[in-house]
DNA sequence: TATTGTTATACTCTATAACTATA
DNA sequence: TATAGTTATAGAGTATAACAATA
């Protein structure tokens, strides 16, 4: 670990490449996000609940949200029709999250989108290099999702 | 809540890599800024203004914010004696804005913790991999920033 | 007239603390 | 007592519109 490396501007290094191309990522899904009325944050919770139902709780761990940000969320989300609650059978203290086949719908067009806008990024790359690239961001990106730890409990 | 809900599929996509990293590291971006009392856009503005001044307008552009938005940001960072305001002597209507001593050794010492946060995702990679993923890599930011349209006048 | 920046306003996002209901 | 969720509160982030100063 050099203690000076934000000395040397000259070559950039890997991990600052990495905060580039996120910086691009997050600020591209902000802009799709504002085209649709959402905010990034909205964007975010309408895909991972496309496909599934999550608890308050577990979704703001997931998130790294305090469970009242989480409620506002929700809240807000309820009131445009894009999410719904239910209560818990099994657990009366829980409230089950999902999306309304409005918000599924949408986070369907979303998702669609997202992957029509980044692909453009990817046109200097020949087929075998995005190939290779993706086989060197797994393990990263699976080794970042091992290190960020947070409450994860099971989804489903 | 299952880790990567918001992208899915069977075959995950280069696309969806890309956005899954950048989540991860804006994730960790927000914990470090939030360390040090500051929000991710104060941290990226601070990042920015480290070694060059800039405009109000200008930074707006470059962040994809509204000039309004901008004059706020200053005006908090200014309060916190981070960032300060010296009136343009060509022009009347521009204002500079550019990092005090004391805002400058904090966008240091961010840096340095960010890539310090970062090295250890690229752990599962051997040496000649991470520079593979790095020469991969520059091709797509370089063509983010190129699609990603922002007049950027005066700083970079 | 056009541009630069600020201010007023109205949201959303966010965390902390206090609360209710359930376990 | 402990956990799940909501509400009240306060502050930051954000855009729109109106404004002042300068060009």
């Amino acid at each position: 670990m050099k203690p000076d490396a934000h000395v040397d501007d000259s070559a950039e290094s890997l991990e600052d490449a990495l905060v580039r191309i996120a910086y691009y990522v997050v600020g591209m899904l902000t802009r799709v996000g504002a085209e649709n009325d959402l905010s990034l944050t909205q964007l975010r919770v309408l895909g991972i609940l496309r496909d599934r139902r999550g608890r308050v709780t577990d979704l703001a761990a997931y998130l790294g949200l305090d469970k009242s940000t989480m409620s506002g969320l929700v809240d807000r989300a309820e009131r445009r029709g894009l999410l719904a609650r239910d209560r818990n059978p099994e657990d009366g203290r829980v409230v089950d999250v999902f999306a309304t086949p409005e918000g599924v719908e949408l986070a369907h067009r979303l998702l669609s989108q997202i992957r029509r806008e980044l692909a453009p990024w990817l046109e200097p790359l020949a087929p075998e290099q995005r190939a290779q690239l993706a086989g060197l961001l797994r393990p990263v990106v699976d080794e970042a999702e091992r290190l960020t730890i947070r409450s994860v409990r099971g989804g489903r």
